[in-house]
DNA sequence: AAGTGGTCTAGACCACTTG
DNA sequence: AAGTGGTCTAGACCACTTG
């Protein structure tokens, strides 16, 4: 016995095994591995430990399970290619660095449009309220929020100085689930001036809307209007995204 | 033992119970769960039976697990909002509706920036191709791609017109890995020009920039450019994500 | 009828933590 | 010393698929 694969617990073994078969090719999409009791004998090892093995390839996708069948490699999913959303209010709170400037705060009667994406009717009133928040001074995003009174009946009391809308609403009403939605757009004159922006060429913005949700209700709908040259999604590409594994 | 309950597992009913009491706040964050051998005789069941229960909860992230000491109810983590990166020009070609428009095709001296992105020295050859991508014949994408000659030697002798070089190269050197960028711009006017762009206001672009990978060397490096009436990235708000729980 | 994976049992030894 | 989770065994019954 080999003293140096001698720490691995005998399921981690075989994980090894399959997974070294299906890396290197020699077991494609669609072969079918050693079943549960070929690898019992294979690895002289009870049914449970070559079953978990399987089953916790089986879990990470890597293999498919049928009753009766077998156990056969998976097709590689495409991989859908994703961008975190950075939230550079937050980022500047964490640095110390933020501030604001509150433009609107108050109950308005909402478009159809808005009514719609809080699941309300046009004939009852919402709360919304305007922030321009800065980060060392700098304008980084201007924000309308629109607020469901229902779950936050005390949001137009605030002082958001202190405590940003966002971080009040997730006090009152925690974030469940929330969609975004992103597009490159041309802010209007009076985000051009709140946000600072002169030149022509500079004032291209990005528009990422978000709707929060709090146990399955709809909390709050937020346009949220960053200069673009404050707010590029995705890494760094002179960074390898191999740097953890080599 | 009532009916209706029948049908699940046993290691499903502990699941279910420990969820509950999670759920409802009965047993807030940092809480101790039953230990393995009070859920056997609370349920009277085999200690791998419990366990199961437990030991799923923990790959899921709801309960960490200590050696010693016992199971405990994690905190909730934050969860990183994402974005899906769409692809509309494969949409356009699965659609049947896409054709482009091979602008440049050539081997070139790279700038030294994007040789430091391929991984190469400024003295190397490497090839460009710069694609306008078209869907029902209304430009969707301008493409510059900087390609490894390495992986793909053959690259400049491929006609683009059936198969796009997306395609190809992940023909020639499947991409394992991206990284993307994703920013706000103003298009160049070539661009504006051939992207079919003419008012100023709906000059506004997207631009995404892709690195792809493959087998952990750089492959290609792509400069993306949508009009941004062409390029949302995120779900249509009119949908619930509770579309599919209820 | 023989093989497959899904569930389950009643034991065992271990390294680890706590009093 | 008593309890915890991590690993493992050698059996069992089941519903399911195949020849």
């Amino acid at each position: 016995m080999p003293a140096e694969a001698a720490k691995l617990p005998q399921f981690a073994l075989i994980k090894q095994y399959i997974q070294n078969h299906i890396d290197s090719g020699v077991w494609p999409a669609g072969t079918r591995t050693p079943s549960e009791n070929e690898l019992c004998s294979m690895f002289s090892v009870s049914r449970m430990t070559a079953r978990r093995a399987l089953q916790e390839l089986a879990d990470q996708g890597l293999l498919l399970r049928t009753p009766g069948l077998g156990t056969f490699v998976a097709e590689i999913e495409p991989l859908v290619p994703s961008l975190e959303i950075p939230n550079i209010v937050d980022q500047a709170i964490n640095a110390g660095s933020y501030s604001n400037r509150v433009l609107f705060l108050s109950a308005i009667t909402p478009s159809s449009e808005i009514a719609e994406l809080l699941h309300r009717a046009t004939d009852r009133e919402i709360y919304q309220a305007t922030v321009v928040h800065l980060d060392k001074e700098q304008p980084i995003q201007w924000q309308t929020i629109y607020v469901n009174p229902d779950l936050v009946p005390a949001f137009l009391k605030q002082n958001y100085a202190k405590v940003t809308p966002d971080a009040y609403m997730d006090w009152i009403a925690p974030v469940t689930v929330s969609d975004h939605q992103l597009e490159a757009v041309l802010p209007t004159a009076v985000q051009r001036r709140e946000l600072g922006l002169t030149a022509e060429g500079s004032a291209v913005c990005m528009q990422l809307n978000r709707r929060c949700w709090s146990k399955q209700t709809v909390s709050s709908y937020s346009q949220l209007i960053h200069p673009a040259s404050h707010f590029r999604l995705g890494p760094d590409l002179s960074l390898s995204p191999y740097r953890d594994s080599q």
